[in-house]
DNA sequence: AAGACGACCAACCGCCGGTGA
DNA sequence: ATCACCGGCGGTTGGTCGTCT
């Protein structure tokens, strides 16, 4: 049982504040300085809590707070920051001059992490993601151009401890396609690894045009540098993820992932998500 | 024009740790 | 050692506004 909320009391406003309470607010701590939250609002005249009247405060009256747009270095730092600290807000907030704790977790709940999502990037680990480009690039490298040795699917189902088995059949739905060989996927896979009849539904609708609409996007001699950074307003793992209806519970952090477990000729390919889609783009193309 | 929808963000809520009685 | 109080923190909510259909 906790303890009961501060401002339960009867009597007490909540809710956004009015031009009137802030200036209040303000006239009482230019002239008293800040602090003793509790008694505060009585002697300010202010029908509030003291924990509303610091949150207004700090969060908003504070002479000191910088309003407007983040900066892209600010952004930079944000993220920096984050991937030390987690979301350990306050003290991310104390390396931003002029920024509160409030304001940069709204940022990052609404811009960055989403942005990272769209790059392919992990917001909680911040590392790229195992997905499903990466299981067709290395799909693709070993099925497409094939020796006698790749043709064993066998050393694939070692991925199924990583990898939403769905997923992963998935993409060798996809691949089967695309080598129009799909009898040498069906090959050597027991029953129980063929995707669900609610599963095929959704992969109907995610058919081969769609890679190869993304392929043709993607650049066809990409520098390391293009690699490395995927255009803002395209990201190809987001385009599968919308139309194949997954969620981020399909994919584990590619810091998760046993390399070790993997068949050599696995581990090769995965350097980067980036470096898989460029790869499976071109074997595709 | 209007309703639906999503993005944004101020404000709230519950919990926690520090402190003093 | 225990309890109450206080300030602070991170997660969540809900109102507002802009865009889409």
């Amino acid at each position: 049982m906790g303890r009961a909320p501060c401002c339960d009391k009867d009597g007490l406003k909540k809710g956004p504040w009015t031009p009137e309470e802030d200036q209040k607010l303000i006239d009482y701590i230019q002239k008293h300085g800040q602090g003793s939250w509790r008694t505060l609002p009585k002697k300010a005249g202010l029908a509030r809590c003291g924990k509303s009247c610091r949150l207004r405060w700090t969060n908003y009256l504070r002479p000191d707070i910088k309003r407007g747009r983040f900066s892209f270095e600010e952004e930079e730092t944000i993220i920096q920051l984050h991937s030390l600290l987690g979301n350990k807000w306050s003290a991310i907030a104390a390396r931003l001059p002029g920024r509160t704790d409030n304001e940069i977790k709204n940022y990052w709940n609404t811009h960055i992490r989403k942005r990272l999502l769209r790059m392919g990037i992990d917001p909680v680990t911040h590392t790229h993601r195992l997905d499903l480009l990466d299981l067709s690039a290395l799909l693709t490298s070993s099925l497409c151009n094939p020796t006698p040795s790749q043709f064993d699917l066998s050393g694939l189902l070692g991925l199924e401890p990583l990898v939403n088995r769905d997923l992963l059949m998935m993409a060798q739905n996809l691949l089967s396609s695309q080598c129009q060989n799909p009898n040498i996927l069906g090959q050597g896979l027991p029953e129980q690894q063929h995707p669900t009849p609610q599963f095929q539904e959704q992969l109907s609708s995610f058919q081969v045009q769609q890679l190869q609409h993304i392929s043709q996007r993607l650049p066809t001699c990409p520098d390391e540098a293009q690699l490395m950074q995927p255009s803002a307003d395209f990201n190809p793992w987001q385009d599968i993820i919308t139309q194949a209806n997954l969620s981020q519970n399909d994919f584990v952090p590619a810091t998760s992932v046993n390399y070790e477990s993997l068949d050599p000729s696995f581990t090769q390919l995965i350097p980067t998500p980036t470096m898989c889609a460029a790869q499976a783009a071109r074997d595709i193309a």
